[in-house]
Formats: C-alpha cells, structure tokens, sequence
DNA sequence: TTGAAAGCGCTAACAC
DNA sequence: GTGTTAGCGCTTTCAA
C-alpha cells in the first residue's frame, strides 16, 4: 500500500493533523516539528494525494480549458500562456477540444463540473444550438472567456480591440491609394469577424469611400479557403490590388494563389493578414500583419480568473490586450 | 448545498447504493429503478463529484500528458491525437510542458502521480541532468512515449521509423546526383536526431560515399537556426547543392536565407525537411519532406497507454507509426 | 502548538 | 435487485 499521513504521523508520533499541517507549511506548527515531518515524508517517499486532499477542501487547483483546436496554431499559443501562468499560480489545466461543435462544448462544461475544477477559460465555439447565456450564465464556478467574446458576457472576456486594429489595416491601405480591396472575412458567428468586419466598414467610411459588397467573402479560416477564394476572385475577374484577411492562415492560402497565378506581392497585390503567427515571419514573402499577443492573451486570462477563484466577490470587468501593426514584404 | 446521492436516495425512497449503481448504469439494477433514478437525478440537476469517485475507486480516468511545448506544430498536432483518443476512451488529460528541462519533467511526474492520474503519455526531454531510467523506472502507473525513445525503455515508445525515413531521402538525392548534402541535425540528445543521422550515414556507405563532417550542423531545431545556419554555412563558402533538415521548421529557415541569398529552390538547391507538418505544404516553394503521422502517433500512445491501464499484466512492447516521403516543389 | 473526532461524496464488499 | 456498513486519505472543527 501506498504512503500516507497517518504513516508518517506513525513514524514521528505527531498525530495525523499535524503532519498534514507541518507538510502544508501551517506556520502555527513549530519549526522544529516541521523539519521532522518534512524528513520523515521524503524518507518514506511519501506522494501527498491531491484527490483526498480535493475532496476535503473542495479546492481541486485544477482549471478546465475549453478549447476550440488546441491544434491550431493561434490557439496553441493561448493555450501554453494559460500553463505557464497556471504552473505559476500553482494549477493544473484539463484540455479538451470542441471543434466548434455546441454540444461538444456543453459536454465538456459538464465534464469539467464534475471533476470539480475550480474555474474555466474557455475559446467559445458559435454554435447557432448553443445558448452561450444558458451555459455559461448559470455557472456556480468562475470563468473567463479569452480572445472571443459573447454578447451579455463581455465582463468575462479578455480581448483585442479587433475593430481598431483591422481599421487601421484598412485606413493604412486607403491612404496609400488602393480601391479595391479583397476582404477575406472569418466564420460569420465568431465575434471577432464581426469585430474587424465593422473596423473594415469604419475605415472605408472614414475616407468617405463605398465598400463594395462583392469585395467580403466568409471563410472558415483555413488555409485552403485562403488559397480557393483568391483563386476564384481570380476566375471570376474581380479586380483588386490589396487582400486584407481575417488571419494570417487565410493569408498564406492567398499568398500561395497568387504566387500560382503569375502575381506578385506586394507589387501587384499587397497582402495583410491578422494575428501575426509565429509562422507568418518566414513565408515567402513574409507576412504583414496584426499582432495579438497570443500568450499574454491566455496569461491574463489565467490571471484574471484565478483572482476571481481567490476572491469571489470580485466583480467582473472586460480586459483587453493591445495589437499593433507589423509590416513585412507583403505590403510596400 | 450541491445535490449528492443522499438526495437522489431521499427522494427516490432508494438507498444511496442503489442510486450510486442506477445512475453508473449496473446492469442488476432493474430497469424500471434505474428510470426512476434517472429522472430525479436530472430533476435535481445532480452533478456526480468525480473527484469523490476517483478516491473511492483509485481511479481517475485522468492521464497526465507532458508535453515539451505544446505550441511547437509537431507536439500540438501529437497532442491533439491524444486528446481525441482520451475522449474516445472517457479520459481526460491534465496537459503541461517542460520547456525540455529536466526538473519541470520530474516536477510534473510527481505532480501527476499526487493527483492520481491512471497513466502517463511523455515526449521527454533529454537533459543530461535528468535519469529517466530513473523517473519512469520506478513509476508504479503506466507510461508511454510519444516520439521519442529512452534507452532502455523502448518498450513503452510508440515510435516511427527515422534511420528508414531519413535514408530514404539521402539515398534519393544521392542517386540524383547529389554529392554535396548539408545537414542539419537536431539537438544531439534527442533520440530522432540520433535515428536521422544515422539513416543518413546508412545512405552514403549504401552508396559508397563518403560524408564529410563538416556537411553536419547540430541545430536546436527552430526555424531562426535553420535560417543562421543556412546564411553560416554560404557565407564560410560551403559548397552544396541539396539541403536535409531534421524538421520542417528548420527547412522553413533554410528557405528564407536560400531566398535572400538568390538561391533559387529547387533549381539551386534542393530542400528536403521532415515531420511534414500542416503549413510545410504552403511554404513558397512548398516543401518536400517525410510524412510522421503525429495525430496518429499520439492516437496510438493513448489507445496503448489505455490498454495497458485496464490489463496491467499485459506486457511492454514498442509500436510503430509508418513514415513516408512527400515530393513537392522544394526539390525537382 | 498540538490532538481527537468528524466527515467530504462516493463505491466496494458483503449481506439478504 | 437492493440495502447496510465501512472506509478511500485527507482537511476541518473543536478542544486542550
């Protein structure tokens, strides 16, 4: 049988309660006692169980984290800020994916309601079956939302301000003469294609210039769909001299039609992408972007919630993190 | 209060055993009990506490994953296997990184083995500090590892050819006519780096040739070492006519220093990387490269990992994942 | 500063 | 089929 208190409370002749309090460093426990307990434990290879210890305390340290593809680039970079500020805040974190799928994601609340986990961070898929509200709204354990949002749930979310930055994309190639830009908008229900949709509208409206509706086609946020819907705006003849996209993964789909079709960048078309991917720095030719902070994004989510499972009382507030503008040779 | 099982009991007029068997689907309680038992459950909206089932069975239907850098693409897409396959088999996983040093590795076994997990999926690091032997020897749960292999313990690896792999790409340049090869190894304690060079030397002697030592560079295995080595390499006048990297992230860097030298690929040189991660097909050129099935290979550790917790008697034995080698434009 | 007792919510072992 | 009893290993509460 495996190594318990009541084995070291045995060995030292302290009673259970005090080895379990010398061993979590109670400053009530003498010091001397203390060095005792310690030796003992790692004499006998004592292993403390964090299961008992949980159930006793209904504290697991543990966070469950909702993500929609760890896999993806953009969120495997949130992801290890969440562990590294977690393993700093003493956490553990249980992944899971949703593939954007709604049940999936109300699968894996539940799951993570059972296993007692002391808070969440999710990556909210969008779902049209999914009442975020419903799901979210009437948990008893803190959350956090990071890099997405949810309307009527802003208080729990950390963000970019998308609008500002992808208007700012846009107002840069306005101003340097472009009229017809391509926009590859993200998947209709995610927040942040809303977000810097409405900042493309902002910047044309600022400069007093119609944004033609034919110029906005969604995508998934693939790759491929980057590299199709360039290559079909091609076939049908739709003029243009810039590409903004919603990230830098459609962006690399875009970079490789063009390269395809005898275009180059930035000279006959100049590309922006979104998100700034560690990868983006090395395509050919290296992409110009927007950056998002992506491990910070995931640290202050950490952060903010584990302020929040330490204080409960402590009223949510929207946080936000900065994006700036990074120019490569994808654009002049 | 949270509902347990005592109120199910209550309501149902049932004892708590009963209910406790009902709602985990024991096939001796009737059919009609387990109705009813079911139907209060979800009335009260009982939310079982996993952690107090997991101290009472001793197990926890939790696997501990360490991961070397869970953003780094190769690790994420292994991990993203691992975590399908977890759900396919009702685990879920506790994911952290070591950064490859070895006290976060042991740091977060022990970790692991306090919170009860049923087994333990590993990519090691391979610091000279650290005695995995040691480690994993004497741990009492199952482990296995992903990619990577220990001296000693390849029974527990789920592992994909490289000597093979990596020859085949060699000998393929070789007969091409290649007589000049740089090749960038990896960090030298990695068993892949090891396995890949040796596949390499396996190709010159297969074909009588001889390789001269300063054709191999050690590298970390990020893409700025495979672009500093690359520019390191052309301006010490180093002749060569073919590149084989030991991971596409080092061929991505390689790309771009062939680039802004005005080497064109494939033409100049011939560029050949390994892992074949996503993006690899939309690196301009796109990149050649041998295909390691990662999500699968991660799959696999899960599905053995799994085998060997329900059967703990069933004996080690190491597993195979099969590579294959990818043309594409970065070589003719 | 330490100890004794109680019990977290559940499952396992055994009874009937 | 179902109930009774006894803990899992720890922390908490209360007492000294």
């Amino acid at each position: 049988m495996s190594i318990g208190l009541k084995d070291i409370a045995q060995k030292t002749g302290f009673s259970v309660n005090t080895v379990s309090r010398a061993l979590r460093g109670d400053s009530r426990i003498s010091a001397g006692t203390t060095a005792i307990i310690s030796r003992a434990a790692s004499e006998l290879g004592y292993i403390p169980n964090a299961i008992a210890a949980s159930m006793r305390s209904s504290r697991s340290k543990t966070i469950g984290v909702v993500s929609a593809d760890s896999a993806n680039p953009f969120f495997s970079e949130v992801i290890r800020g969440i562990e590294e500020s977690a393993r700093h805040f003493g956490y553990q974190i249980l992944l899971a994916n949703t593939e954007e799928s709604a049940k999936r994601e109300a699968d894996l609340v539940r799951m993570f309601l059972c296993r007692q986990v002391d808070g969440i961070i999710a990556m909210p898929t969008y779902d049209k079956d999914l009442d975020h509200a419903d799901l979210y709204g009437r948990l008893s354990i803190p959350f956090i939302f990071a890099g997405r949002y949810l309307d009527g749930l802003k208080d729990h979310c950390v963000l970019h301000d998308d609008v500002e930055g992808q208007r700012s994309v846009v107002e840069h190639l306005l101003d340097k003469g472009h009229r017809n830009i391509l926009c590859l908008a993200g998947p209709k229900k995610v927040s942040n294609t809303h977000d810097r949709l409405a900042g493309i509208r902002e910047a044309f409206e600022s400069r007093h210039l119609a944004l033609e509706e034919n110029y906005i086609v969604h995508a998934m946020g693939h790759i491929e769909d980057g590299y199709a819907i360039t290559n079909h705006a091609l076939n049908r003849g739709l003029e243009f001299s810039a590409i903004v996209c919603f990230n830098d993964m459609l962006a690399m789909g875009v970079l490789k039609s063009l390269h395809e079709n005898n275009l180059s960048v930035p000279s006959d078309v100049e590309v922006f992408g979104y998100d700034n991917l560690y990868m983006s720095q090395f395509m050919q030719p290296s992409l110009s972007t927007v950056d998002v902070p992506k491990f910070r994004l995931g640290a202050v989510a950490m952060e903010t919630l584990v302020a929040h499972i330490e204080d409960d009382s402590l009223p949510y507030a929207q946080r936000n993190v900065s994006t700036r503008l990074i120019f490569r040779e994808s654009t002049r």
